[in-house]
DNA sequence: ATAAAAATATGATATATGTCATATTAAAAC
DNA sequence: GTTTTAATATGACATATATCATATTTTTAT
């Protein structure tokens, strides 16, 4: 059992707000999981009665359209929570995450998370602000799927995934998603998103080999995510 | 100055938390307002610092898009707060506020509300609920406008004013948006909504006159929103 | 290593939706 | 009441995107 004083990913999350003592109290309570790719953390309708610290890896949002096509919602890496709102709202939880690479998360019970809103002003306040950036971001993520063309939200959403999660020494983009994935952040068509990668390749402002896709032209890019 | 103590509305708002002298205080401190139909409570960008308590009428919160066209996010009605949000991310509001119809409306400044936060832990809690339901609601919204078609929205955007805002004596919607605010609502060109509601009125599951809306066929509408 | 399966890519085509033009109706101004 | 303006409606057309089919490449299983 790891101590949560000394693990460095607490620092970029709400739980930065938490006292010594309360550390050591949710190193008592918290279990330590390993999750493989592809593996589901939960699933939307389940009760998590909790939340998940992530330690290390990205995993997905979706959530299944009538349709019965999944969109992801959002992306969420090292430093981030996850469950918050289902847990506040007491309600199963309305998204799925699901590992897109190999994870370490900690699990923490809600009745220890639902103690530190009573005694700590600051942890709640921190959980809040998240919140509210997740609504803004929300917000803005829909006028976007309403009101771009989806040529211009892959090259924002390629512009988002550099920008979030980084490089690899090649340049090309660390989180890897596969083209139905990425379509499904985008809410289009697997063969469209196939389609514009192309043309966006013919155009010189990405490179693909593979599954990886690398970004070449990033101003074009920009103004054609506008 | 009316009493927030003998105020209806509170009751169904995060306020309801509050204890007796916490009302007297607030209700020193609160500034009411009326707010005339098309009149701008607070546009994107703005330092609001307080919140909105709505004590009748409805507003719309839109965001510009890049491509200059407005969407609606959301209808807000009475017993809503307003700029709960930017309060709580100590940002500018990310949204506009215009009123659909007459309002009334009380501003409460932000330094009263933060010591509500302090004080009372009940008011933190419901807050965070409202905005946790409003996150939940922007998810649901996002993959509609991600997923469904416009005819889809449409008719899901029809039965939810109905279900939310109700009707009038004549069974017409009570809210009444003009057609470039509807179309603004389920995303689209002001011309498409215009036709789709041509085609719903000729498939016989509504009824035009003038700007009023009735809806007819209910069911058939539930089974096009899917 | 080879076969089978899955992912990616591309073509052909259908369809939904946006855009521009113009008519009609309703609301506002005078 | 008449004129002016704005909102609603409809037509014609362009275009983005979905869908279905099929080829190619990559990954997985045997």
């Amino acid at each position: 059992m790891s101590k949560c004083e000394q693990c460095i990913v607490r620092e970029f999350s709400s739980l930065k707000a938490l006292n010594k003592d309360q550390l050591v109290k949710l190193a008592g309570c918290k279990t330590s999981h390993i999750i493989k790719k592809g593996e589901i953390i939960f699933e939307e309708g389940e009760n998590v009665n909790g939340i998940f610290c992530i330690k290390d890896g990205v995993c997905k949002l979706s959530k299944l359209s009538p349709n019965g096509k999944d969109q992801i919602i959002k992306l969420v890496t090292k430093g981030e929570l996850l469950g918050q709102r289902s847990m506040i709202s007491d309600e199963p939880v309305n998204l799925s995450a699901i590992a897109l690479e190999d994870m370490e998360v900690c699990f923490i019970p809600k009745a220890e998370v639902m103690g530190f809103f009573d005694k700590n002003n600051q942890f709640s306040m921190n959980v809040m602000k998240v919140i509210c950036g997740d609504l803004k971001e929300a917000d803005a993520h829909m006028v976007d799927m309403a009101q771009k063309t989806v040529k211009e939200r892959l090259a924002e959403t390629l512009l988002y995934l550099q920008v979030t999660f980084g490089i690899n020494e090649d340049n090309s983009l660390k989180v890897q998603l596969s083209r139905e994935e990425l379509a499904s952040m985008i809410g289009t068509a697997t063969e469209s998103c196939i389609r514009l990668l192309s043309d966006f390749k013919k155009m010189g402002l990405i490179e693909l080999t593979g599954k990886k896709i690398t970004l070449i032209d990033i101003n074009k890019l920009k103004r054609i995510a506008e």
